[in-house]
DNA sequence: TTTCAAAAGTATACAGTGTAAACTCTTTGC
DNA sequence: GCAAAGAGTTTACACTGTATACTTTTGAAA
């Protein structure tokens, strides 16, 4: 019953959070949408930080989802390539997520939700990493130490979904034809 | 008068804000910091959004006047490289305006509010594009596409103190050489 | 099966927020 | 001198997160 109560709180602020954004999140507004009183989050949740915390979790979990796709490619960048055009698909079909994911200045007081979100961000990392490593093992590419390889590519990816969402590109045909030149002179230039 | 108190709000504002962040910034702890009323702030700005509109303005005012030591630099390329450190020597000093200024989803319901921080926006784009031609007329650079190198560039700088932010990266000495590294390998790149 | 403590849920209250409305005081143009 | 416009204030409302004290439910030991 607790679980219950729990998930059903969690689902409600995700709910709300994926209509309104986080204006549409007070804990008043949730436990009235889970059918609770006000107070009985705080059973579940010592604050609204940390429930708004698994909304971050939640959207760590969509954001992986979406790279399954490319674990299926077998060429090494191909699939990379994918990773890259599945990066800016999650930004435009989840840009709450996104937001709250890789767009914020971390700085809660709490310790524990700050390491669990920098734990996410270096799984991120991790994994890209890995998608590089193998690029540089098929000897596709220039030998380049993978991490900051990664990094390279996740600052570009994280540069340009940033910039189209400031306005600084036109339109969304202008940003997706740009974004997709921009990796592939990318490639070129790490290629052999 | 009108024009001395509106001001001595918006000082109160910079204040509180580079002091607190956002959190610190109230109507009426504004107020009481400029010795006037809660409502008296409303006279001079239609509502809090608007005043926070005069903070981010402060903001591009302070990023661009980070940019005239690069414009004494006769060397264009030398005088770009500069711009691009001074791009993260901003980022680093004023993180707060930085931010506001560039890591917010923009989504003010306010027409002109938007419009302001896109022409701002803008501008900062402009610049970076005219460095570039500067470049390019130099003979110094492959002939490339003005805007399209400038976006690359910000969105490089931008990426990686994004990431930088998020704490993707180890530590503040890994950054800067991290972000140095990035700017070379980008003008080898884009170099003749 | 009864008992009792822990867990779950509630109602109330407080201090803070943005801001609308109605008021007074001050300045300015005639 | 006077009316109108502008500046400033007070009060009030609807919202926020959450501390405190309370009641109800539940699960395990007697």
């Amino acid at each position: 019953m607790a679980k219950d109560t729990k998930s059903k709180i969690i689902k409600s602020t995700l709910t709300l959070y994926l209509q309104g954004g986080l204006e549409a999140v007070s804990m008043r507004k949730v436990a009235d949408h889970a059918g609770l009183s006000t107070m009985a989050a705080y059973r579940h949740f010592k604050n609204k930080d940390e429930l708004l915390n698994h909304v971050i979790m939640e959207g760590f979990r969509s954001f992986q989802s979406y790279f399954a796709k490319a674990k299926t490619i077998p060429d090494p960048i191909a699939s990379l390539k994918m990773c890259m055009h599945l990066y800016a698909e999650f930004a435009r079909e989840q840009p709450e997520f996104y937001e709250m994911m890789f767009m914020a200045r971390l700085r809660s007081d709490d310790a524990e939700l700050m390491h669990k979100h920098q734990q996410q961000i270096q799984m991120a990392l991790l994994f890209l990493t890995e998608r590089v490593k193998a690029c540089v093992k098929s000897g596709l590419i220039k030998k380049l130490e993978p991490k900051s390889c990664a990094l390279r590519l996740w600052s570009l990816c994280h540069g340009l979904v940033s910039l189209q969402f400031l306005g600084a590109l036109q339109d969304e045909n202008h940003f997706a034809s740009f974004y997709k030149n921009s990796i592939d002179v990318f490639f070129i230039e790490i290629g052999i």
